[in-house]
DNA sequence: CGAAACCTTGACAATGTTCAATCACTGTGG
DNA sequence: CCACAGTGATTGAACATTGTCAAGGTTTCG
């Protein structure tokens, strides 16, 4: 493994010199197709994976059988940190790829003991953590004051290709089932949802390509109740 | 401002021994009563602040002008630390007491300074960090797959005297108002999921006392969609 | 004491889930 | 190449949950 990869990523470049060594030493690269497990819970409490290609899914289950998706994660995201805590009273997953995928993983004892040793290394984590913590309070925020639809029509807003544009469009990059669960809904609510922004967004919707005609009209809905306003500026 | 609160605090002892008077340097102890606002937005982008007594409230407006609650906090806990990132695309809250209060401010650029350059400090704002996210992701997933009974149960649960005791009681530490918004549902909702809790589960609520007389009975219908089963260990 | 905030309740509307049926799409083996 | 199984997606109807609005009771605090 070459040092090249983590000098030139955001996460690692800001570690000292001599780290860059050492994470090219405990780090391991692995392809996956499409579908296979990567992780178990035992795996996921030693592992910390950085996604370079491609999707994954991690699930839990929950007492009753139902599987819950903790999060969806894809190049340059990364999951497994919260075990870089020690003793570490974290709840395992397991993680699954939903598209082909490169990841590297990381032993997370080497590499907690390389963080600790390294100062520029444990502020680029914690400064990554606080951002990923950000994201989680805006899901929170999300799924406690906004509807089916003003959540689907966030997610789209957010990962459209041009927001700048008054029309622009999305591709869902993997299956509706997950994203409604993403969401915190169930696929039949997710495609009733759809098809009533449709009638009165007048969104396009062909299969996992959609198609917003107008932005201005559709962020009216969807971030009345919210504390930002598309492209999701704070609203004072 | 002494360095010995410092020293025996989890989050602030792993520092090192030069950076205690530094700590104590920067800090300022405030008192507040009931109802005072605490942080407006400007202020709250460049405090880290540490409760040492009481309840604070933090929240923000959506675009409609609904108090939109962020998070409850009390003593040992903390915000700001989302600032320490820089530069900082975060977003910004107010803060209010809920009870009388007493904290520690901090200014954000001279603790950033601190922690940047002491390696075990950043280290264990870190690790504090990472099991604040532990539990910004258990509020995702009870926002996702639990309903306002579920949600009121397992707070309770949580919060409860005595875990181990088959029946037990709790105070609520604040307005059924604050405690509603902050798992997401309305007042009204809430009323009437205590009362039919009271039915179900024999509950009896008394003000902001409440007494569970069958904790396994109401843990029978709390934890049947979680990943953990209370005492909230993982269920698997 | 009186005002204001908090809390509860009822009637009703809006939203989301469940269950079952159907259709569309994809990949596999004959 | 086609038949077919399996998964994903959609739809309808019935139902469950939660929100809204309005009214009235209760508590708190100056």
């Amino acid at each position: 493994m070459q040092t090249d990869f983590f000098k030139n990523n955001t996460l690692f470049s800001p570690a000292l010199e001599t780290s860059f060594q050492q994470l090219a030493h405990m780090a391991h690269w692995q392809c996956y197709k499409k579908g296979a497990m990567i992780l178990d819970h035992r795996q996921s409490e030693h592992t910390f994976l950085y996604i370079v290609r491609g999707w994954i899914k991690l699930f839990k289950e929950s007492a009753d059988g139902q599987e819950i998706i903790v999060n969806l994660l894809t190049h340059d995201q990364y999951c497994g940190e919260e075990f870089l805590s020690y003793p570490s009273k974290q709840e395992t997953y397991q993680a699954q790829s939903i598209s082909d995928l490169d990841v590297l993983t990381f032993p997370i004892r080497a590499l907690r003991s390389l963080i600790a040793s390294d100062p520029q290394l444990a502020f680029s984590f914690l400064q990554s953590t606080l951002q990923k913590q950000q994201e989680l309070n805006e899901r929170i925020e999300h799924l406690s004051i906004q509807n089916a639809i003003q959540r689907i029509g966030c997610y789209l807003l957010r990962s459209c290709d041009d927001p700048k544009n008054p029309k622009t469009s999305t591709k869902l990059p993997y299956h509706k089932v997950l994203l409604a669960s993403f969401l915190g809904m169930k696929p039949e609510t997710f495609s009733r949802a759809l098809k009533e922004m449709s009638k009165q967004y007048g969104l396009h919707v062909q299969g996992d390509v959609i198609h917003i005609p107008d932005v201005k009209k559709l962020v009216g809905f969807v971030c009345q109740h919210c504390s930002k306003v598309f492209p999701c500026q704070p609203s004072e």
